[in-house]
DNA sequence: AGAAAAATCCCCCTTTCGGGGTATGGATTC
DNA sequence: GAATCCATACCCCGAAAGGGGGATTTTTCT
C-alpha cells in the first residue's frame, strides 16, 4: 500500500487526483492540499510515502515546499506534477529535493506507475525532463582556450597557487601569470575565484 | 521504423538482443560490433538512430566510443545497456554524451521501450540510475558552515572581493576577512579558489 | 539567568595577485 | 616568406588576500 499526498490549488485536477488514487488498488491517498502552507502541515502529520506536489501556486512556490518537506521529512519522496517546464523551474525543484518531474499531460497510469516508481527509489521524469537533466551534464566547452590555457585553468580549480602551478607544469611562475592573464581576458574576468567560478558553471573543465 | 546498432562483446547477448530488436515490427538492427573500434566504423557508414552500447569492452572503453561517435554523428542517439553502475561511469557515460543508461537485467519490453523513447527525444534509466543522477542535483551541506559563513561563501563563488562581499552584506571588511577566516578553517583550505572550488564540488552552496 | 555560539569590528605584517609593458623561439597558416 | 598564434620568460608596482593576534555585542540554547 503506497500512501499519497497531493498538493494542488485546482480544486478539479486536485480531485481527480484523489479519486484516482484511491481508485487503484494499493494506492491511498491522505491528504489534498490547496496550498502549500497547508501541504507541510498536514504531510508532516500524515507521513505519506508519496507527495504529488504542483508547482506554481498562490502563495508559497512549490519549491520552497519542497525545500520544507524535504528539511523536514527527507524520507518522504516528492514528485513534481506541473504544468510548468521551464529549465530553470526544473532545475530548481531537483535541487531542491524534487524525487522526479511530470508534465500535467501525463495519463493516468503512467502517473500511477510514476508513484511507484518513485516509492520504490527510482526517478521518474517525463520524456522531455528526462532528456534536459541528462543534457545538462554534456560539456560544451565552447571557450577558445588554447590547450595550455585549460590545463593552467584545471589547475586553479584545484585551489592551486601561481607558485604551485608552475612547479606542476615546470615553467616558470612568469609562464603562468602570463597564461592566467589570457584567460582572465578570454573568460571576461578579474580574480582566480572568478575563473573558477566560471569554469565550474560553464563546465570548462573536468576534474 | 527505428534503426538499431549494437555494440557489445559478448556474442550471446548480442546476438539475442538483434534478434530482439529484428523480431520486433517497426524495429530494425543494421549492425552488431563486438568491439568499440569497429563500431564506430560501422555506425559512422550506418547511420542507425539509436546505438545499443556496452561499455567495459576489451580495448576501447565504451564511454571513448560514446565521445567519438558524438562528436562525430551528434544525431544518433547513444544509449549505454551494461551491467556496469559504479557511480562514476554513469556520469562519465552521460558526460560523454550517452542520452540514457540501462543495466542489463532490463527485460526486453522495456528495452524496446526505451529505444523508442530515446529517438523520440527522452532519456531512459534504470530505476536506480535515474535517482542516482537526480540526487546529483540536490545539494548536501554536510558541513558545519553557520548561515552567515555559507552566505559569504556564495559571494565568494560569484568571485567577488572581500570589499565587495562588505558592501554587499553591509558589514564592514574586516568582518567578511573573519567570517572568511572561519570558512577556510572548517573547509581545510587557504585560498578563495580553493574555497570556490570545494564549494562547487559538495555542492556547498546554490547559484 | 547564564553559558555558548555567532556575528561584528580592529590592528599588524607578509605573501600573493592582477594589470601594465616587453621579448624571443617555434609552429602553423596563408 | 610573411603573418599570426602559442608558449615561454622577465620587470615594475599597487592592491588584495591571508595569517596572527584581541575584543565586543547579539543570538541562541539550555
Amino acid at each position: 500500500m503506497i500512501t499519497v499526498a497531493i498538493v494542488e490549488d485546482d480544486q478539479d485536477i486536485r480531485e481527480s487526483l484523489a479519486l484516482l488514487i484511491n481508485g487503484t488498488p494499493n494506492f491511498n491517498c491522505v491528504g489534498t492540499y490547496n496550498s502549500v502552507e497547508k501541504g507541510v502541515k498536514g504531510i508532516m502529520k500524515e507521513q505519506p510515502d508519496v507527495v504529488l506536489m504542483d508547482i506554481g501556486l498562490p502563495g508559497m512556490s512549490g519549491i520552497e515546499g519542497i525545500k520544507i518537506l524535504k528539511e523536514k521529512e527527507p524520507e518522504i519522496d516528492i514528485l513534481v506534477l506541473t504544468i510548468q517546464s521551464d529549465d530553470r523551474i526544473v532545475f530548481d525543484a531537483l535541487c531542491a529535493g524534487a524525487c522526479g518531474y511530470l508534465v500535467k499531460d501525463t495519463p493516468p497510469a503512467q502517473l500511477l506507475e510514476a508513484i511507484q516508481e518513485s516509492h520504490e527509489g527510482g526517478a521518474p521524469m517525463s520524456t522531455r525532463i528526462a532528456r534536459l537533466v541528462v543534457e545538462s551534464f554534456q560539456v560544451t566547452p565552447q571557450t577558445n582556450l588554447t590547450n595550455r590555457e585549460t590545463e593552467v585553468l584545471t589547475h586553479l580549480c584545484k585551489g592551486k597557487s601561481y607558485k604551485m602551478i608552475a612547479d606542476d607544469l615546470c615553467i616558470s611562475e612568469e609562464t603562468v601569470r602570463r597564461h592566467i592573464k589570457n584567460i582572465y581576458r578570454k573568460l571576461e574576468v578579474h580574480s582566480k575565484s572568478e575563473a573558477v567560478a566560471k569554469a565550474f558553471k560553464e563546465k570548462l573543465v573536468k576534474l
